[in-house]
DNA sequence: TGAATACTTGACTATTTTAGTCGGGTATAT
DNA sequence: ATATACCCGACTAAAATAGTCAAGTATTCA
């Protein structure tokens, strides 16, 4: 059980974002000089992000990417969700009709997994990133 | 973020062995046909739950499984534990010098990723296997 | 005793997922 | 104009997963 790259080179990098002047943007190259992330995989993860409307970009010369929101709105949730760093503990939807593992009935242990579920997404629907920014500070090494 | 059909199968199989009279053996040809998992692939997960102390085996005809303590004392985090289903958000160790990215100082979001990795960690060991068993008699269908 | 059942063990393999890269764009400031 | 930086789809190497396979050993029962 564990988190993609790609799930957590997101929040990486809208941390990083996050600590910047809401006006100006701030270029992938930056990004990727101070995280030590490849821009190429950072292009791919900041395009998602942008569809979900979580940064705004602006091209050309002096051109990057902002936070959308203020950090203060912006939950870890919708930044997993915007990459497809999905939790998924059973095949089996909660809903579907169909069973988890061809038979009439549900598996013993799906209550367990879809509690499991509940429990992980809970976790990314009450932070926000602006609670990693603040605790960067406290926390500098 | 899934649990892999190894931690799961575990956790089923358990569930199913303790729904079972604790002094006769269970043979996992009986799971195997209840549960839906291949014979071969559970042979593989019990030679781990074994070597954990978690189930006892009996061979020959007859034979098979049983729990080695009760059910109400087996924490699934021991069953993840004992088929390797770590939960492990980050590379980098908590208590490790190294650090994260290649640089000397921990990521942004390692903090975070603690976090979440007790905060799920925690989840298993609140929860043993007679749990299950009882939720079981609640929701069957 | 010998045949059937069921656990034991290590090695092997197909498939899927992950973690990126690549190539060819477009927009904009200077 | 030209350099910078975003945009986008397709591709690929490597790793992890989800098993299978072969060749056993121990035990019970007829």
């Amino acid at each position: 059980m564990k988190l993609t790259t790609k799930g957590r080179y997101a929040v990486m990098a809208l941390a990083d974002l996050a600590k910047f002047d809401p006006i100006s943007p701030v270029s992938l190259r930056d990004i990727s000089l101070r995280q030590g992330i490849s821009i190429l995989y950072l292009e791919q993860i900041f395009l998602k992000l942008k569809k979900q409307n979580i940064v705004t970009s602006v091209r050309g010369i002096n051109g990057g990417y902002k936070l959308a929101q203020d950090a203060s709105r912006i939950r870890l949730s919708e930044i997993f969700i915007a990459v497809d760093e999905k939790v998924k503990t059973v095949n089996c939807n909660k809903h579907s009709k169909k069973s988890c593992n061809g038979k009439l009935t549900k598996c013993i242990t799906h209550n367990l997994w879809d509690e499991l579920e509940l429990y992980i997404n809970n976790f990314f629907e009450k932070k926000y990133l602006s609670d990693l920014v603040n605790k960067q500070k406290e926390n500098r090494i």
